[in-house]
DNA sequence: TGGCTATGTCATCGCCTGTTGACAAGCTTC
DNA sequence: GAAGCTTGTCAACAGGCGATGACATAGCCA
């Protein structure tokens, strides 16, 4: 007597590709460090060997996650509204998403030496210098910094409080702060 | 023949303070995860084992460091100029004394679970609520999540690319914009 | 001086981590 | 249908971690 175990089907660029799905949502939710590879294995169904043979060593694969997103998503949408949305996604935590992968990960991973020189290598080329770009004007890369700054720290802070501990109405009110605040940074 | 080696004349009281105080460097400088009671003990002098005497276990001695700073020197000095010293110590990394401790240890410690909980208990009670008490004012603790938000962020943005990677003209903007976002939570 | 307690050290344990090389099972091709 | 390359698994290793209990020694008190 055998039990059916469903098998994935052979695919060695569709298991690749599911590691690394699993690996950026990981890194996007902990730290470099409090991630393991047999985590990230049993996420996908996969004996954590196989990470091994594919990405190389953990960095390699932290490092070819940080490559496949783009970190262009936070730039997508309205630019009259950025600040608004931002500010929502801050307060009301929806920053869980896609949207803020990269900042995500960049905030998660300062804790780690080897991740943050990672993290140090790729994110001039790969965030702040679209980000720059994107926001133009005068003091663009000033900007660029601030408005990450802010959006890492609120992030950061209302993770390490458990969620923001605010009424609905200081809520309100925290949000109807932020939103110009990010606002004029990108209107310079 | 023997080495003349120095020891500390034996005072429990001043080694558990010694103990203390290098903990705290250490939590200030790295994540929770990084900081190896190996390496306090080296720090020290003193064998590791001595550590979990005094203190039980590394969360334990986590919690006395956090205990044991106050995390009022955040507000210690002239409120009129709150905005310009905190841009001031963002931007140039003199951020690195002790006035920000509270806040460099919540950030760097952000990463690792069992920090995070012991933050999470502590930080409401020793940082926020002194800190949105000492703004006062309209929508006070919101100001207060949002500075410290700020001040967290732009901290760990610079962390992480290895330092502001700014001209020296760039900083001076950038202070300058940073200081009135600052000292306008301030005052409300 | 002799002994006793406080203070500090040493060796070691158990656990978890990333990584590796040998092995098993599938799919393809002849 | 059997060889052969690809895909995946298993067991194990080396290294680092926090923690523990047995041992050594310095300083005080009688």
């Amino acid at each position: 007597m055998s039990f059916a175990v469903c098998h994935r089907p052979r695919n060695a660029a569709a298991t690749r590709s599911a590691i690394l799905d699993a690996a950026s949502k990981r890194f996007t939710a902990e730290s470099y460090d409090q991630v393991g590879m047999r985590d990230i294995a049993k996420d996908v169904g996969v004996d954590p060997a196989l990470i091994s043979r594919y990405f190389g060593s953990k960095e390699d694969l932290f490092r070819a996650v940080l490559d496949d997103c783009d970190g262009k998503d936070l730039m997508e949408g309205d630019r009259s509204t950025f600040g608004e949305r931002m500010a929502d996604d801050l307060v009301y935590g929806l920053a869980k998403d896609e949207d803020l992968a990269w900042l995500l990960i960049m905030l998660k991973s300062a804790g780690s030496p080897k991740a943050a020189e990672i993290v140090q290598q790729l994110s001039a080329e790969c965030f702040y210098k679209p980000l720059t770009e994107w926001l133009g004007g005068k003091d663009a890369p000033v900007r660029a910094r601030i408005l990450a700054g802010i959006l890492m720290g609120v992030a950061v802070g209302r993770d390490l409080s458990g969620g923001m501990k605010l009424s609905a109405e200081e809520c309100e009110r925290m949000t109807a702060r932020l939103a110009p605040m990010l606002q004029e940074l990108v209107d310079g």
